[in-house]
DNA sequence: ATTCCTGCAAACCTTTTGCAGAGGT
DNA sequence: ACCTCTGCAAAAGGTTTGCAGGAAT
């Protein structure tokens, strides 16, 4: 899903955060870092717990929490939200950005930019006098015909 | 905020889901309907609740939360999520639609609209072959100079 | 040695649900 | 009469926090 240099580089950029911090790298952080970017994107924190746990038992849902909070603070990871009341994680690639369609049958998540959208965006930022800091821009609906969607909820 | 039929013909199509449902019309639901349309847009079940309180005290919260979903299924309301934890809700327009700009100072929401948008949305649907039902466009950033904000969360 | 981390359990918050009685049709 | 609604309290589901022991620096 994402190109093996894309661990390595958070994984440098999570370390030179740890350091700058003074906050400790661990066996839990450098495992939670693996599984998730294995996972290759928009992971609960339930399914990161499930992954993580087969490498190594014992591992408390509460060092999931902290440490996905942390790598969103460290600037590796993306929070997401799409409304089936988790939260969803993806790793942060630099200087790339989507948006997301989900498929209401099978909860599939797509990804798709588009550069007229982004600079309409802007404008209205303008138009409203606000400084954008992030945005959030999700389709919701029915990919394919409904019965042929690969697997539903 | 909103004109006065809008209310009237909120109250009008919810009387006539109500019927058509085999529901039951209460001094509740009425009392919830003037509260949500007074509140003008974008209100949480705790600050509905609130207001509900003033005219009528006694009324659960657990009847918000069943009557929001009501008014959502009757049409009258859209539910909305932005990411400070409550579900809120506003007004449905008829033949309206509009997204959302959050400050992230002073929580205060604008709303904006834009054909462009909404044109290449439909695009990138038919590109992926999803068959939209909803989305949700929201720009977070800081209104104004920052400290010029109008108020502070 | 010091300071941060972890795992556990309990706390928290919003939302949902079960139930007995009140209320609408 | 029948069946829906309400209010209360308890439950549920996801996330956060307090704490004592363990690990990293």
């Amino acid at each position: 899903m994402h190109p093996a240099p894309l661990v390595e580089a958070a994984r440098q950029k999570l370390q030179a955060f740890i350091r700058a911090e003074g906050l400790k790298q661990t066996r839990q952080r450098d495992e939670i870092l693996d599984a998730f970017f294995a996972a290759g994107g928009h992971v609960s924190v339930d399914e990161l717990l499930r992954d993580v746990l087969l490498r190594s038992p014992g591992v408390g849902h509460a060092t999931i929490y902290r440490t996905m909070r942390l790598f969103v603070d460290a600037g590796i990871a993306h929070e997401r939200n799409f409304g089936d009341g988790q939260t969803r994680y993806e790793p942060m690639v630099p200087d790339e950005h989507h948006d997301h369609l989900i498929c209401l049958d099978c909860n599939k998540i797509f990804e798709f930019e588009d550069p007229i959208i982004e600079e309409r965006q802007a404008q209205v930022c303008i138009r409203w006098g606000l400084t954008p800091q992030h945005h959030r821009h999700e389709i919701y609906g029915r990919c394919q015909k409904g019965a042929a969607c690969p697997n539903r909820a």
